[in-house]
DNA sequence: ATAATTCTTGACTAATTTACTCGGGAACAT
DNA sequence: ATGTTCCCGAGTAAATTAGTCAAGAATTAT
């Protein structure tokens, strides 16, 4: 499993593409998006080249070109976002080929899936607007943290 | 947000002395896991001196010296161990300090918040007797599959 | 005592990955 | 034509990962 600046500048970038959208319709410029959320925008290049290659972008060359969402907001989940510029989001050690052990599962095997699923699911029920609109999904924390939160 | 290597042989092989506990009490070798688990055995010399530094593991020298958890199997999280091997489970891009854009919170800020909270609260529900017994959370699977599981 | 066993610690390293930059080209509007 | 903007591939420095290795300390058995 790993989520890098890549993913995070992506879904960073795609939220304020859908913002942009609410204001005016038409394309904005990957030097705009990248001034306002602090992203390089000869990375940012290459990033919105991949969610174009994966359908969630539309692209317009020359003046007034740019990108914008090629669904609504609604319908663009985080997750496919993160799955378009990431390389691996899989925990298991053997990429679900189940040979994580001399070709057999090891015994933490079955658990890494079931982690994929929970993540999965997180990620693929949560849109861009649900984001924007500070919608969010019922998790009742308990134990101790493992994770910081600032 | 990432999960490596380390952190994967950290559970698998804090999974094998929960199992050899179950066997018979005592202290398991590193070199009995590693071959087991098919861990390199000089690598998981430095994750098992996490894990007992972090309070999981107890460890005896010489002859029929090794390892052996400190609490009983279902009172250790799998978050536990995760964390106390690994460098960062954290996904905001500021470590939680709320200056991911230009010193103030970006625009996903509180989605990885979310996002953290949601990874932290799988983790630390399951214990190593959860995973050895396979019991599992509910998770009902909605939409696309981000992550292939084979 | 001595030897064998097992953990303990720290230093080291090759390979990989990350997080970018750079330059030239193609499409488009004026 | 000219300027604008995306498109694409190559290149790279720094960091990280996934280990190895060797010397030392504690413990047990003989």
């Amino acid at each position: 499993m790993n989520l890098t600046t890549k993913g995070k500048y992506a879904v960073t970038a795609a939220l304020d593409l859908a913002m942009q959208q609410t204001i005016a319709d038409g394309f904005t410029k990957i030097s705009d998006v990248a001034k306002r959320q602090d992203i390089p925008a000869s990375y940012l290049e290459q990033i919105f080249s991949r969610l174009r290659k994966a359908g969630i972008l539309l692209a317009a060359r020359g003046p007034n070109g740019g990108f914008k969402l090629s669904k609504q907001r609604d319908e663009v989940m985080i997750g496919e976002i993160i799955s378009a510029v990431e390389r691996n989001m899989d925990a298991t050690q053997c990429s679900g080929e189940g040979i994580c052990n001399s070709g057999t599962k090891c015994i933490a095997h079955n658990f890494w899936i079931d982690f994929n699923d929970n993540v999965n699911e997180f990620l693929m029920t949560r849109s861009l607007d649900d984001v924007i609109t500070n919608r969010r999904g019922s998790v009742e924390q308990t134990g101790q943290a493992l994770i910081a939160t600032g």
